[in-house]
RNA sequence: CGGGGCAUAGCUCAGCUUGGUUAGAGCGCGUGCCUUGGGAGCACGAGGUCGCCCGUUCAAAUCGGGCUGCCCCGACCA
């Protein structure tokens, strides 16, 4: 590619309306431009990265003995309302009529699409298992679209989905994608990590995430480096502490005291002297339309994922002021649990806790020396607090590591909740009919683009891991009206495409600084600057990501590029 | 959908508070000169129904109302 013919249009300033890194860059450095909101056009060097990811998931997909299939991304309504989600699913489907009147949508996900092709076809457990995926466009009305590619309306994404004759082979199917999931993040050379996840509205036994590390990742993980736990802290769990034994003999007798306009934890704590640890924070939730208290330890937040999941409800939200004083009859910011009508559950972080801080459910006063069970009744004690960095392993108790992270990939155990909707069933060797039990994978690949830009960039540009840059190297000649100079830099091209590099040459009569910061601003991973030692026979290599240059004899950059390639492999 | 903000040249933004000549700058774009190791310089030039509609006024980019679009904060997700 001759960058002169190139559709590449960078600049030198962000646009207004990007927020973070992977937006502003890939929109600065010509991969993408906005069409509206959550919609963009992929120009050619996006496309080129796309391809790029897309082969690697492609490679290992069918390695892992998954078929590629195409289905249409126009989904007849009959399929959605047959397994129940057309109304389920809602605001988020672009929904709409043919010519006829008929209903469709576009699709967001393809369980049923893929569920009704084979049905059709399968019949036999010998037909099973069976692992399809298909590669294209997604769509999805988000409630926000925001930050560039990372939640469009409009998206690439890898979608697959397996179907066996039994719960164990849709587990070991399961494992298989984990592998292969791993393998395929490995390969694009992201750091990422896989973590247990919630399984959210499809339900099923368990669920994994991919997530790309990065600070500015919208996900929260944490992770064990002893035994290897994992889990995004929508799951994260704690371990349910032991009820200190004898703990009543340590009771001191409740205090009211007077903290004038002291609410929140932190006042309380400086206020009373007592660390957060041994201060009651009791929030008022409204679940499913009803009020409950949660009570959790004065330095732990709520986690409404695990809340929900513990409480076994759908809904869940915090109480408006308003609702609180209506449900509890107390004051904001003074609540007390003694005495509470609104039934109290307690976080896993409270047992332990013994002489606390607590409101005293009037304003400007708190009680000391509340103890559950003597003062109060719990209804229940549960796991609804954010585990964070520093907290125990649940499994092992070393101390865990806390990230950010991108979320773009997710595996799935399905079970047959759509092939029992959809009577996708197989007859067994028994003659039995049996519904398929099924498994589904999904890769953001649009998503997968700006994770890694996000985790690989610097104040210059992108910094693209090789495996998934739009081009491997770039050769600059800093004078293309120096003979010299534009000579070798076109020999050294020709000979790094005949040596299987994907390769530019920017061959525009520019000056140097202007090509270099084009270059940087892209993230190529090796730049061949073709300078004033081009008539001895020496050019200059430079690696993006270190910074680090090599002055190499004309005959050996292929050489050296495949030097640099091996050591960084061998890291 | 609730809360907040923005809308002026391709991009980033001034001007608006206090209405009044021909609406500006930088970047980008075109032409010429000059220049070639980190987004050079000079000269000339093109480019705007000031998001849309209604209103107030002798007069609206500027004041008021409505609409639309976009962005940010919460519930969703690859």
């Amino acid at each position: 590619m001759r960058f002169s013919r190139a559709f590449i249009p960078t600049m030198k300033e962000s646009p207004a309306d990007a927020e973070i890194p992977s937006h502003k860059l890939l929109i600065r450095a010509g991969f993408i431009r906005k069409k509206a909101s959550g919609l963009y056009d992929i120009l050619p060097l996006g496309v080129r990265v796309l391809h790029k990811i897309e082969r690697i998931i492609r490679e290992e997909m069918d390695r892992a003995g998954a078929q590629e299939v195409l289905l249409p991304i126009m989904h007849p309504a009959e399929l959605w309302i047959e397994s129940g989600r057309w109304d389920v699913y809602g605001k988020e489907m672009i929904k709409f009529k043919d010519r006829h009147g008929r209903d469709y949508a576009l699709g967001p996900t393809a369980e049923e699409m893929i569920t009704d092709l084979v049905r059709k076809e399968v019949k036999s457990y010998k037909d099973l298992p069976l692992n399809l995926y298909q590669i294209g466009g997604k769509f999805r009305d988000e409630i926000r679209p925001r930050f560039g590619l990372m939640r469009a309306r409009e998206f690439i994404m890898k979608d697959a989905y397996s179907f066996h004759v039994s719960d164990e082979d849709a587990e070991r199917e399961y494992w298989n994608m984990y592998e292969t999931y791993s393998r395929i993040f490995k390969r694009m050379g992201l750091e990422f990590k896989a973590v247990e996840a919630d399984t959210g509205e499809i339900g099923g036994k368990f669920s994994h995430e991919f997530m790309v590390i990065a600070d500015t990742g919208e996900s929260k993980l944490v992770y064990c480096e002893k035994c290897g736990y994992a889990a995004s802290t929508e799951k994260a769990v704690q371990k349910r502490p032991e009820v200190p034994e004898n703990r009543e003999s340590e009771f001191k007798e409740l205090q009211k005291v007077h903290t004038p306009n002291v609410k929140r934890i932190e006042e309380v704590s400086e206020f009373l002297s007592v660390p957060p640890e041994n201060i009651l924070k009791l929030l008022v939730y409204i679940v499913d339309g009803e009020a409950v208290a949660v009570a959790v330890r004065g330095d732990r937040e709520v986690e409404e994922t695990k809340l929900k999941k513990a409480l076994k409800v759908k809904d869940v939200r915090l109480a408006t002021d308003e609702e609180i004083e209506r449900f509890t009859g107390q004051p904001k910011g003074f609540l007390s649990p003694v005495g509470l009508s609104i039934p109290i559950y307690a976080d896993y972080s409270v047992i332990p806790m013994v002489n606390f801080v607590a409101g005293a459910g009037e304003v400007d006063y708190h009680l000391q020396n509340v103890n559950w069970g003597r003062d109060f009744t719990v209804k229940e004690f549960v796991d609804v607090t954010e585990v964070k960095g520093g907290d125990p392993c649940p499994k092992c108790g070393a101390p865990l590591v806390g990230k950010r992270g991108i979320e773009v990939g997710h595996i799935f155990k399905l079970g047959t909740k759509y092939s029992e909707a959809m009577n996708a069933t197989f007859v067994d060797e028994n003659g039995v009919e049996k519904p398929m039990v099924m498994g589904c994978y999904g890769i953001g690949v649009t998503r997968v683009m700006a994770a890694a830009v996000e985790q690989n960039h610097d104040d210059d540009g992108i910094i693209w891991p090789y495996e998934i840059a739009p081009f491997h190297v770039i050769v600059i000649p800093v004078n293309v009206k120096k003979d010299e100079i534009r000579d070798t830099a076109e020999e050294i091209y020709e000979t790094l495409q005949r040596e299987g590099f994907d390769v530019i040459i920017d061959d525009r009569n520019a000056r140097p600084g202007f090509k270099f910061k084009d270059a940087d601003l892209i993230g190529i991973p090796f730049q061949v600057i073709v300078g004033k030692r081009a008539p001895e026979g020496i050019v200059e290599i430079k690696v993006r990501k270190s910074g680090e240059r090599f002055e190499v004899p004309v005959n050996e950059v292929a050489k050296k590029i495949r030097e640099l390639l091996y050591s960084w492999s061998c890291q």
